[in-house]
DNA sequence: TCCCATGTTGCTAA
DNA sequence: GTTAGCAACATGGG
């Protein structure tokens, strides 16, 4: 379930261990992998994030891409010993990497590596002007902006929510309410909460871990997210969870701002309009 | 048993 | 064209 700052953590901990590291097997214990076999003998040049994805680059010019999605461990070394839900074992010749997924979802492929413009990383520093571009002429709540992979790379539902906690923003602010000075405090507000995120190696709700089977620390930290009617640290009022777009977003209703629109319950029709929905699955 | 889950994609409807 | 809301993917934990 690792977002930027738990894949920032793993690829921390891979590059030393994986630059100029040489593929001696490859195991794929899952079909839903389409992992080639060619892998074997290939270097490993160096090691990045984008977003929310992990890029192996190899010395043939390709990147094997993982993206963890909700349950993806990566592990080096453990011990002869295999986790449970391991899906592919790539062998080197200094240690095993290990992904390990319960849920499935998980993605490794191996593509040409490409020099196209990625997304605006807030780890490097999002710029104010840029994310008034980005949102410029869009009308979408602020926290579905920042979850937009399209226009900010790597931001999840938690730290979405701490992010906008932290600069004040209530998430169903709209993009085209936000004002400049507003972008400013959430451009501050994502580094400064990403970067304490990642030297705490990353948040552990519930299992994830980083490379070496360790918990996370930034869990310790969260202001609001998993802590509804828990107080406010800033102010003292009662956090609030409200469901945007199905996940789960926790505020504080008193500090992030009274809303004019959004921030109060969705009125009452859209309750009913859901006579139409396909049924669940049968079984 | 039911509800929830740190992600993404694809569909429908508005 | 954009946005909102689901359901799906598959599994485990409370």
């Amino acid at each position: 379930m690792p977002e930027l700052p738990e894949v920032e953590t793993i690829c921390r901990q891979m590059e030393p261990l994986l630059r100029g590291a040489v593929i001696l097997d490859v195991t794929v214990r899952d079909a839903k992998l389409h992992v080639p076999k060619d892998l074997v003998g290939r270097t490993v040049r160096t090691v990045r994030r984008t977003g929310k994805e992990v890029g192996l680059v190899l010395g043939d010019g390709r990147v094997i891409r993982i993206h963890l999605r909700m349950s993806g461990h990566l592990l080096w070394n453990v011990g002869r010993e295999e986790p449970p839900h391991t899906r592919c074992i790539l062998s080197f010749d200094r240690g095993r990497l290990l992904l390990a997924d319960p849920r499935r979802f998980a993605t490794l492929s191996v593509h040409p590596d490409s020099t196209a413009e990625g997304v605006p990383d807030p780890l490097e520093g999002l710029n104010a002007p840029a994310l008034v571009r980005a949102a410029k002429g869009r009308r979408l709540p602020a926290k579905a902006f920042l979850l937009d992979q399209k226009s900010v790379g790597g931001i999840g539902n938690i730290y979405a929510c701490e992010i906008l906690h932290r600069a004040k923003i209530n998430p169903w602010k709209t993009t085209g309410q936000i004002t400049r000075r507003e972008w400013d405090r959430v451009r501050r507000a994502a580094r400064s909460v990403l970067k304490k995120a990642v030297d705490g190696r990353g948040t552990t709700i519930s299992d994830w871990t980083d490379l070496f089977g360790r918990k996370g620390t930034y869990q310790n930290h969260l202001s609001v997210y998993g802590r509804e009617g828990e107080p406010c640290p800033r102010c003292g009022a009662p956090v609030a969870r409200r469901v945007m777009g199905g996940r789960g977003t926790y505020y504080c209703p008193d500090c992030q701002g009274r809303d004019e629109k959004g921030g109060l319950p969705p009125s009452g029709k859209n309750e009913k309009m859901d006579a139409g929905r396909r049924p669940r699955t049968e079984r």
